[in-house]
DNA sequence: TTGTAAGCGTTATCAC
DNA sequence: GTGATAACGCTTACAA
């Protein structure tokens, strides 16, 4: 006991004393066991973070953001990868809650009802990432895809662009949706709705690396292939776009002559060189950041704070690939 | 206890007995609390994964292999970035001993020695990852860059090319000295040991993304203004090469045509559209899941095999940045 | 200022 | 087949 109040520093000890304890410490090599202590207090300073890919460029980031909050905190964070899958998520969520994890930060791979009421009823905190969570009690950082888009779809139109084509994930997608959505309801404002050709890839693609590259590929193939021909394209994410730059150098287009293109998500300046793509950033390593330190707050609150939605914005970074202003004829 | 022995399946319970118990199970939410079941046993089913930086995407492949081994086995993963930073790593450490994790899969800052000695005292197992651990008695799993290295520096001698500059980071850094060691030595075996300049970063760029990829920039900058000026540049990682990338460019060099360019580590694929570094690239996926593996065997073994290193060897990719053959007067 | 008792939720052991 | 008991290492509450 007196061990005890001399490792935590909490309550009375005598210097002697004290002295003495850290004096065997050190010769015994004595490492506290925090499982125990976990045991006992119900608090592992642990946090799980739950996200589709790590292997994602942006998730990276937001994992990277994660990690430096939580380390920041005195928390450990524990990764999984859900592939976007519900079922690899549910399976996570049943271990992370056995495991008695204090939080969880989710990015959820369909409908989150059912894993928040699973969380939820542990009593354990959750903030959902990236994906909006309708009509549900938690906290939820994203980023407001929406306006992004929609910012990429008015510098096209004010281009000069009258011509469109979307590639993008599956249809129901919220993160897809959403992006389409914006992007098209630009387009709508200008009266240039029925000017726009979406084209969604499968539910297989979604997110993942090659796969979705080559679907953004095929997608963009097919979009050239239409008559008349899209004059700019929008990628809904950045595995799309490369797939779109792919497709548009093996048909011999070249971007932003002969097409422009315009993606959402950026990747990390050092990874492309030189930065070509006109993109919507997602901020994600604050995202990353500020949502774990909500979650920390939280957990240590004595009571709980309200539910908030933080809602980051995009930024619009122009480069090369949309192309100055065009004369559209049609 | 009867419940107990349900759960986990083990010794004798009436089949009436383990439906009702079951039943409840399901009727009260009963999650059983790994924390107390670790206490007892001893036993996480927890690894912790200690590297450089996430954000590095050979790392950040690693990890994921890393985590698909786990997942597979039923263990869980905790993150660390340790920034190359012994101090951090030690912080680390201290935490996951504490949280009495069955096994860490290291990725040394500096020299390892201390930190070993710290994890095997905790009877914790350990895999050491993509850096040597000489003369120290555990597990080592990496790549062998030195041969890869070789490798490179034989094309561009097989090329022509008889002018050679080297940029990677701080001398002392086991995983630069064994990759310059590499490709000097095919200069060496040549006779050519006197046509290469190796230019050094300093400890701070050592594999962090932007500060590395500025660090290449400036060092291939240097390079060009020497006299003679080399027509083949090795770079030491990616980032190193990303930069060399971008100071070529802004010196007005052609690659390959004015300067071929070669590096070590490859990016994934979709990074870069289209591929275009010639490399020799580690199997990073591969390299964390064989040593996650490992590292769970060992936990599991009931008697400690023999500990041993795995070599992977790197594969050489040539891609347009390393050119043709070239006619060189010198 | 220090130490005793009890309990956190499991499971190994052994009686019933 | 089932259940009582103790123990894993710690901390809260309280007694000395």
């Amino acid at each position: 006991m007196t061990v005890s109040r001399v490792i935590n520093n909490s309550g009375y000890a005598a210097a002697a004393v004290r002295a003495r304890v850290w004096a065997a410490i050190e010769e015994l090599g004595y490492v506290p066991n925090s499982v125990a202590r976990s045991l006992r207090s119900s608090r592992t300073y642990t946090l799980a973070l739950i996200l589709a890919d790590i292997t994602n460029p942006f998730f990276m980031t937001v994992a990277r953001g994660v990690e430096d909050a939580a380390s920041a905190a005195g928390y450990m964070v524990i990764l999984g990868n859900s592939d976007e899958s519900a079922e690899k998520e549910h399976v996570y969520l049943q271990m992370l809650l056995q495991r008695q994890v204090d939080g969880i930060l989710l990015v959820p791979a369909g409908d989150p009802t059912e894993s928040l009421k699973l969380i939820q009823r542990q009593r354990a905190h959750v903030v959902v990432l990236d994906r909006p969570a309708r009509g549900a009690t938690v906290d939820v950082v994203r980023c407001d895809s929406e306006e992004g888009s929609f910012r990429l779809g008015r510098l096209l139109i004010d281009l000069g662009h009258r011509r469109f084509a979307v590639i993008a994930g599956a249809e129901g997608e919220v993160v897809f949706d959403g992006r389409v959505r914006g992007f098209v309801s630009a387009l709508n404002e200008s009266g240039l709705g029925d000017r726009v050709t979406v084209y969604h890839g499968d539910t297989e693609t979604v997110f993942h690396g090659l796969t979705t590259q080559s679907s953004g590929y095929d997608m963009t193939l097919q979009a050239l292939a239409a008559s008349p021909a899209p004059t700019a394209i929008f990628a809904a994410n950045n595995f799309h776009a490369i797939g779109a730059l792919s497709a548009l150098r093996d048909s011999g287009k070249r971007v932003p002559e002969d097409v422009a293109l315009v993606a959402f998500d950026d990747l990390p300046p050092v990874f492309v060189t030189p930065p070509f793509l006109t993109v919507a950033a997602q901020p994600a390593y604050e995202m990353g950041r500020r949502a774990a330190e909500l979650l920390i707050a939280r957990i240590d609150a004595l009571e709980p704070p309200p539910f908030q939605e933080t809602l980051f914005k995009s930024e619009l970074i122009v480069r090369r690939s949309s192309g100055g202003p065009v004369t559209v004829v049609d």
